[in-house]
Formats: structure tokens, C-alpha cells, sequence
DNA sequence: TTAAACGATAAGCTATTCTTATCTACTGGG
DNA sequence: CCCAGTAGATAAGAATAGCTTATCGTTTAA
């Protein structure tokens, strides 16, 4: 037994609803023939009538049994079908973000409302990880886009930057360094530092001294500014990561070496983003491209 | 937007079952270009590709959400369809039948056992009532089929002939009547006569004097039986409304007048049976036509 | 490195689906 | 009673969709 056509039993319940050919063809933007021929083609495949022929043209019994399942396939056909195409426009959809927490904490929630703005149906998650284990999860196919500090080329990921972060140095207001607008990383010497989390991008660096001579490594960034609050050394962060509005802590740009970290999207490659995804590619790129790259 | 062919679904779903457009085209009894360009056509229309192009040939994440819900839709499509075409071919299907209560316990028990045997999936409902109201179902559409004596000629019903059931005397074993093989309606003159449902046979007939002066009448069966039973008359009956084996009653033939009821098989006219009671009219007919009428 | 398997593409044929034009039957008003 | 006006059926031809054959470029595995 071949396909019933959805065309044909679209024809059919209209025919039923409009209760003549002609309606129904007024309302299908067909000729009245054309119904005829395709009601009759699909008697035919049946092999039973679905409307009674001659006199008054009303359903058979045949006919009244049917109509529901057709009624019903149809249904299913067009909730499916408007399902499916939103999902390929973009309209809706599920996305799957990570990002490190500073951008999680201080770009993604005006963005993202924004975005939630424009695309009313899409619905997003939103991991914050270090940098390391964001590009893990968009390789493993956890997430759809990651936005970090790109760790190191691979293969499997494709990476487009956005927009660079300066490294400066965070201490106390009442530090003596705290009155500097900017600062070299000699004026740091003999300075108590806290390693974390972003302290990697000062290795390949002049100040990479400094690093290797701290003794305290804090990855948990309340404890790390509650230690900085209370006196107990200094650090060096992104800008992006210090908080921008507390009032205790300050934070001094790092003029040499000037160290930047470079903040991109990361998509896994070879592999196609679901059209919501894509939307949300182009949002960012759209939102968050610096031409500093 | 336009709809999507249960085909073009069938072919995706294929594809991502056989794993490559070849081993589909072959299950399909289709060539590989075919399910290229109809796989292609699809993808176009809803604006994003359901298969990842170039490389390995696997589903993008659009193609991942799509072919569930094309496996819903193809499979709720075959299910409605197969459904539809047992309606169609009469082999599945719910029959409403009526008949006059002689009919039915004692020619409907073998002839439906015989037709379920034949048509296991159709679901059957008889009814017995007299002969008026089996008419009268039929004509309101409560019922698809009756088996009765016509009634009266009605132009909403469409009566065939199946067979004849003689008239004759039911009496007690030992009443005087009882020895003879056939008897006349002078031979009754002077019994005592119980009236029944199906009495009014007699009643254009040389023996419609007899009915006139009868005194009782019973429409209950059982009733009439225990009557006869208890030696408180005689009554006249079509033969097929005779208990067949009771000890205590006898069946004599009335030879004059003969006196038949004509048993037919009654649809309403002008509305086309559904295909399960064609099935049960063609059965009924190549069952119970006798060529006596 | 070559052969086999895969998918894409183009050209041409076939089948389906639609429209136009016409026919017949029924319906209601003059 | 007749004549529009409405209905669906039918036939012929046009447009479209769908399929096949033939061929190409890639990838995969022996």
C-alpha cells in the first residue's frame, strides 16, 4: 500500500467542511475539478467511496469513519510541520552555552536578555566554567558555542575572537600601589601575589618571575577577593573579572608587559549548529566583535 | 507553507536507518539519485539541511530533532492507514444487525460463528425485536442489516428475499390434533386459539376467521410456550419459531391455506453500507438465499 | 595505488496534478 | 412549466514533480 498524500486528505476534510467541492476549492485555491479528480483518485486507491455519489453529495458510512483520522493526521501533520520550521528558521529552539565566569557574570545578562528579547521562543542554558573545561564541553558536544580564552588550538574546534581583556593588577585602596594609574611588573617585586585562576597568561611573560615566586593559589573567586579585602597580598586579573563596583579593592592596568587575554567563540568543528544556534553565533559575533583583534 | 509528503519523510528516515542513500534507495526499490534529490528538495524547502555535506554522511542537530517527529508522523501515517484500508476491505469493522428473535437464536448463532471464523476482526451486535421495529432501526440508521418479514413496503428501505417459513399449528402431544402429518384450517374450528406476534399472517387468509375469534394473545414467547404447555390451547407459528426440541409440543403444517412468512434481508435505502456490512449483506445473502421466493 | 563504494549532478522520460472547457443533473423563482 | 443558477463529472492538454540512466568527484580500504 502506497502514501496517502497529506494534500489529498486536506482535500478531503475541507470538501467535508465547507460542505461542497466548489467551497472547498474556493478556499484550497484549486478548481472544483481538481478536487474531483483527487477525492476520486483517492476512492479508488481505498476502494470504497468516501462520499455518497448521485443525489445529495454527504458522507458514506465509509466516509464518516474516516474523517477523523484524517482530520487527525492532518493535524498532527501541521503542528509537526510548524514545529520543524521554527526550529530551521531559528524561531525556537534549545541552546547550550559556557562560558568563563566573568563573561557569564558581567557580558551574558544584558546580552542574553536582550537575545531572549528578539527570539521570544528560544530557550537557553547557560554553564560558567573555567576557561579549560569550557572548550571541553563544546568539543564533547555538551554545549553549541563556548565563549573563552581560547586554551590552545585544536583540531576539533573553531575559534572566532571577540574582543580582548587587559590584565591588571587588584589591591587594596589602601595599598601603596593603589594610587598608580598603571604599573610595570618591577614596581610588583618584593609584593605578596595570589596566584588564580587567569594567573597562567602572565607565564610566557616578563612577569612570569613573579608567578613562579608566588606562594598562594586561591581558584574560588569570593575567597580570592575576601583575601585580597583582607590585606593578605595582591593579584592580577582580566579586567572583565574584577568586580568592577567594590569599593575596597582597586584595579591598576599592567603596562609592562601589556598582557591581553583573548576572549572568542568556540564552536566544535565539522559539525553543523542547530539553526537556533546559529542565531545566537550571529547575535554574539554581531554584539561582541572588537576590531582590537 | 506547503505540505510535507509522507514519502519525502520515509525517504529521510530510511537514509538515517540504512545509513547511506544507497542501501535506502536499494530498501526502497528507488535509485540513489532519487533520495539525493528529493532528500535535497526537502532540506530546501524547510531552509536547512537535515544531513551533515561532505565528509561523513550523518545528521546535522536540526536533522537530529526532524527525524523523530518524521518517525511520529510516517508511523502515526501507517497505522491510520492500515486502520482505513481494513475498514475499507471489509475485514475490520463494526456491524449492527436486527432481526426478529426466531432469527436470531436460531439461524444468527451458527451463520455468525461461521462469519467471525471468516472475518475474525469484525465486531458484531445483534439485536432481536419483532419485526416492526426491526424495520424501523434499519430505516433510523440504529442498525445496518435486518433479517425480518417485511412488514409493510417502506421507500426508505431496500428488502431482498432470503427464504419462506411455513405457518402451521403448535399443539400439545396429546391433543387430538397431534397424530396428523398436516392439517387445514377447518380442522381448528372449535380449538381454542392463542394469539402471538406473528398471528397477523393469517389475517388475509381463509383462516383469518379463527384469529378473530381467538380470545388470547401473548407476545412472550416463554409465556406462549408454557401456555401451550399447560394444554390451554393451541397457537399457530412460523416453523422457525417453533422450539425445535420440545417433547411436550408438536408442529403441525397448516396445508390449507398455506401460509408462509417471507424473510428478508432489510437495508435502508439510499445510504451506502459500510464496507464490514457488505461483507455480512454478501454473506448473509450466499448463506440464506434460497431460491423459493 | 587502485578498485570499490558513496553521494552529487545533468539530461531526458514518465506520471501526476492542475487548468480550461464543456456536459449533465438538480433547484428554486418567475 | 421553463429558465437561470448552482452543483459535480469528465476530457484534453499544459505544467510540474518525480524517477531513471549516465557520469563525475571523493573517500575508503585492500
Amino acid at each position: 500500500m502506497s502514501d496517502l498524500k497529506i494534500q489529498q486528505l486536506r482535500y478531503v476534510i475541507t470538501v467535508v467542511e465547507e460542505g461542497s467541492f466548489h467551497g472547498a476549492a474556493r478556499r484550497l485555491h484549486r478548481t472544483q475539478p481538481a478536487l474531483s479528480m483527487a477525492v476520486r483518485e483517492l476512492e479508488q486507491r481505498l476502494g470504497q467511496n468516501l462520499f455518497e455519489r448521485g443525489s445529495k453529495n454527504r458522507l458514506t458510512p465509509f466516509g464518516e469513519y474516516c474523517i477523523p483520522r484524517f482530520r487527525d493526521l492532518v493535524g498532527q501533520h501541521d503542528r509537526m510541520a510548524k514545529d520543524v520550521v521554527s526550529h530551521a528558521d531559528g524561531t525556537q529552539g534549545h541552546i547550550h552555552i559556557a562560558t568563563v565566569p566573568s563573561v557569564a557574570s558581567r557580558i551574558m545578562p544584558a546580552l542574553l536578555a536582550e537575545f531572549i528579547g528578539r527570539y521570544p521562543d528560544i530557550n537557553i542554558s547557560l554553564h560558567d566554567e573555567n576557561a579549560h573545561y569550557v572548550c571541553q564541553m563544546v568539543a564533547h558536544g555538551e554545549v553549541d558555542l563556548g565563549i573563552t580564552s581560547i586554551w590552545q588550538s585544536d583540531e576539533d574546534l573553531e575559534y572566532a575572537h571577540l574582543f580582548e581583556d587587559k590584565i591588571g593588577v587588584v589591591c587594596r585602596q589602601d595599598h601603596p600601589l593603589a594610587s598608580l594609574e598603571t604599573l610595570g611588573w618591577q614596581s610588583l617585586q618584593g609584593e605578596k601575589l595570589i596566584r588564580n585562576g587567569t594567573s597562567r597568561l602572565l607565564m610566557s611573560t616578563a612577569a612570569a618571575e613573579l608567578v613562579e615566586n608566588s606562594a598562594f593559589y586561591i581558584s574560588n573567586m569570593i575567597s580570592l577577593i575576601a583575601m585580597l579585602e583582607a590585606g593578605a597580598g595582591i593579584t592580577t586579573l582580566p579586567r572583565l573579572a574584577f568586580p568592577e563596583h567594590n569599593a575596597n579593592l582597586r584595579f591598576i592596568p599592567l603596562h609592562d608587559p601589556e598582557v591581553v587575554r583573548r576572549i572568542g567563540l568556540v564552536k566544535a568543528a565539522n559539525r553543523t549548529l542547530a539553526p537556533a544556534a546559529q542565531a545566537m553565533q550571529a547575535f554574539l559575533l554581531e554584539k561582541l566583535r572588537r576590531s582590537d583583534g
